[in-house]
DNA sequence: GGGTATATTACCGTAGCGGTAATACTGTCA
DNA sequence: TGACAGTATTACCGCTACGGTAATATACCC
């Protein structure tokens, strides 16, 4: 069975990460930034402009989406269903990579 | 531990792909063209400019080298040790965000 | 109410991807 | 042998997303 049309190619490292940050629960886009900070223990530096930009286009993407209100200055983002899958199907494709890296014997250096 | 100083830090999509591609030996660009094709069974689609600008841009980072002659037109690139801890280290780096994304508990949608 | 941490928006340069076209060499076959 | 297809590389160029900084606004604490 080969992917589903609505499977979402390669993810970009950025909307990865968010998404990945995302699965704990909802954030908002500070608390976001904090999170990946954290997970990729600062093996990654992800500024307002890559969170806040790579938000909207998730947005726009379906990938996920404003929770309405709660008083604050926050806007608070949770995964769609959808931002769900492609997070799984990014998950599956990057074992797969690393996988196959393992699989080629990767001897230091054959030759 | 911390990471070693001359490890590379996460490394683009296309870098890897080629990396990953000449892990299996040396190659040409062409043949890296096709070989990635085949092992993303198509997912992505890397024409000769993100290849062959991508194979520059490892060569000046010291993560292939090219072979030195044969006769033919051919420009066969080959990995440099450099190279394939590179792609080690991002194999292992994919596997943990993989993991981390498994470990989230990855209930389809716990709201 | 002044100052710091939180939180978002705006702006903008840059790198790398992605595509197309141009070029050149190699073979094939009519 | 001369046209044509496949191989192989280079050149060019626009676009997108990233990455940083600065501006702005709000909440919190003294």
């Amino acid at each position: 069975m080969k992917e589903d049309t609505t499977t979402h190619g390669p993810l970009t490292p950025a909307v990865f990460h968010i998404l990945l940050a995302l699965s704990d629960g909802p954030l908002h886009g500070y608390g976001i930034m904090r999170a990946v900070e954290e997970s990729t223990e600062s093996a990654q530096r992800m500024g307002p402009g890559t969170i806040y930009g790579s938000i909207q286009r998730m947005e726009e993407a379906g990938l996920v989406e404003e929770q309405p209100a709660h008083g604050g200055r926050r806007r608070v983002f949770a995964l769609t269903g959808e931002g769900s899958k492609a997070l799984e199907a990014e998950s599956a494709r990057l074992a797969r990579l690393s996988d196959m890296v393992r699989a080629r014997g990767l001897a230091p250096r054959g030759a």
